[in-house]
DNA sequence: GCCCAATCGTGTCAAAACAACACAATAATT
DNA sequence: AATTATTGTGTTGTTTTGACACGATTGGGC
């Protein structure tokens, strides 16, 4: 059988990829040398192809642009307006990925004009991308906030100062340095290696690693927030 | 300008409407007199026409079967495998629905084959629509532990008793009504309404509603949960 | 070699939030 | 009038939070 619909439309994925580089939250975004909108900023995006299932179509644009495989990446939202595309109706599929900013192919992100920009000064985007990339940041504040989900934006072995840095970057506030390393600590999901960060230029940080097998029970236990509602 | 691709899709609306009915969470299921997958129960749904936008389909397939408007939607997924739906590829749009279940227009549901039928107990879905009955009960769970979102489940006026049963539903586990009601109360989000409740049958309890401007205020005031991560 | 400045790690303490629990008030039923 | 089910409010000890202080470590300048 099939749908008396004429109706068909194009599918698109665009993908807000997040990295952190110590300082300040980063955005790979792509410097357009093709149309529509030749020149302009976008989100790097593509089409679903037929045979290819909405994820996979997805991790296929970020690998195109990182090189990546197995990388944090969670559907956002799909955006549909009529004439949000004004070559032809296109849905897209918005998904939100964090990157560790370090390990990602420089080169090929560079061949395919990416390029690595601040969020809170990163320039104006074509189509509805600014509003993708708000409710992406949106998320990622909610999330980050109930979910052990910035360590996907740090390398291997981190420091608990960094982890509040990056962390300050995500809510762009300052954090009581004594308060924070208490509540990090108190959720037993980092391991001391015993090794110290050596880029310390004064006092060395103890450089720590997610404890895999905590984050993956614990992923999920969010519910332990509300016992009483 | 055109793209050049020839791979349109079908975009379709699937719909999780939920209802409360005073004691139990329920879905507002179609059993299906039209193929394919006649006979079987789904959600309710239908495809995205040429010229409406995502959040106005949703909404017409929504007022197609309840007759209501101005009701609490909030898309939750988009489900895109190739095979999810046997007859044509088609890339669902998934919105959950909270309503208040006295409301809406029961003769309308019934003669498009709705039914009220309860969460827990519901039968197999079609396709892929129990994963999206599942995800929208994490989603619901997941909100209505941060933001006010329970009161679209209830009357106009009601009484914290119920609001408790409401929540009590969702979390499918019990709570301590002293520790429940000093919570409520504390969030400043109830008016009394100097009425109470005629339908009970011992002491007759309070009858609250909510106060509209305080609502609009703290629902987005999420961020206050956590000043220090 | 010693002091200085910057950063890191741990500790204290009062206030607020939470969880467990007790008791009195109300209304229909007997 | 006693009984039973339910509602509203209060108490208390424990845990968590937020604000803040101090000592330890390191590289660089003198």
């Amino acid at each position: 059988m099939e749908y008396l619909v004429e109706n068909r439309v194009l599918v698109a994925t665009d993908c807000i990829i997040f990295g952190f580089d110590g300082e300040e939250l980063k955005l790979l975004l792509i410097k357009r040398n093709f149309e529509p909108e030749k020149g302009k900023w976008s989100l790097m995006g593509g089409f679903l192809r037929a045979d290819e299932d909405l994820e996979v179509g997805a991790k296929r644009i970020l690998h195109e642009l990182t090189g990546l495989e197995n990388v944090y990446m969670e559907q956002l939202q799909t955006f549909g307006e009529v004439n949000r595309d004004p070559a032809e109706r296109t849905v897209s599929v918005c998904f939100f990925a964090l990157i560790n900013i370090h390990e990602h192919d420089a080169e090929l992100a560079r061949s395919r004009n990416g390029y690595w920009l601040s969020l809170k000064e990163r320039p104006k985007l074509i189509f509805d991308h600014d509003r993708m990339v708000e409710l992406a940041l949106q998320r990622l504040r909610y999330k980050a906030a109930l979910h052990p989900i910035g360590f996907e934006l740090l390398p291997e072995k981190f420091t608990i100062p960094q982890l509040q840095r990056l962390y300050e970057a995500i809510y762009d506030s300052p954090f009581d340095r004594r308060n924070f390393s208490r509540k990090i600590l108190s959720t037993k999901l980092l391991k001391d290696t015993g090794e110290k960060n050596e880029h310390g230029v004064t006092k060395k940080a103890v450089l720590y690693r997610l404890d895999q097998e905590r984050y993956q029970k614990q992923f999920n236990a969010f519910l332990h927030f509300m016992s009483d509602f």
